[in-house]
DNA sequence: CGGGTTTGACCAGCGC
DNA sequence: GCGCTGGTCAAACCCG
């Protein structure tokens, strides 16, 4: 298997994992494996692009919408909901845990190119971790998806991303890539 | 000047 | 209840 590394990455409990295979020291995005509880051993999602990927891993693993999600007040405040910061409701402030997603990757560089924007809010230094966790929010307006970049202290060439959320706009990357062999498709599909 | 990064402070959750 | 830790905020700063 690919997870030498044993314990779960920081991510939460019920997290499928998506490894990248760790062949190149410079690593670019080798299509990752697929794995959750479901499944006996990694798939290869060779056919799959990282956007579809991440929106179909993250709608399987979705959590029911009645569950009392982003009770922060924090959160609260900023999803424009009026409550004060200093009057959270109380019994409402279990910590759900939303849909996560975290990726191994060999690199070199810190930040992976997922092909969406991101901008970063926050840096944190973690506990038994010789590297600072990276928070990072989309800076699409609609979009509230935010990922985790951290370095394995064991392995210190391994980048983990943790994405949270899905995002509700297209990545403008990969339509950048698409959209000639769209026009290329519908072009010939005429004939 | 606008958008992104840095960084110290603050807050909530959790374990003891 | 208290201390520790992770996650976020926001002011200051940087850069094109």
């Amino acid at each position: 298997m690919f997870m030498e590394e044993g314990s779960p990455i920081a991510a939460g409990n019920n997290v499928p994992y998506l490894f990248t295979p760790t062949l190149s020291s410079t690593a670019p995005l080798y299509p990752p494996l697929l794995m959750n509880q479901s499944m006996q051993s990694p798939q290869i999602a060779s056919d799959m692009d990282w956007a579809t990927i991440l929106s179909s891993t993250a709608v399987n693993c979705e959590q029911k919408p009645t569950s009392p999600c982003l009770s922060m007040a924090s959160r609260n405040a900023r999803e424009g909901d009026n409550l004060d910061k200093n009057k959270v409701k109380p019994g409402k402030t279990k910590k759900c845990v939303p849909p996560r997603i975290a990726f191994h990757t060999r690199s070199t560089e810190d930040i992976l190119d997922d092909g969406y924007k991101w901008r970063k809010y926050g840096q944190k230094a973690v506990k038994n971790c010789a590297h600072p966790r990276s928070y990072y929010r989309c800076t699409h307006h609609t979009c509230n998806v935010k990922k985790q970049i951290q370095r394995l202290s064991k392995d210190t060439s391994i980048v983990v991303t943790t994405y949270e959320g899905i995002h509700n706009h297209p990545c403008e990357k990969l339509m950048e890539t698409l959209s000639p062999l769209l026009k290329q498709l519908q072009f010939l599909s005429r004939f």
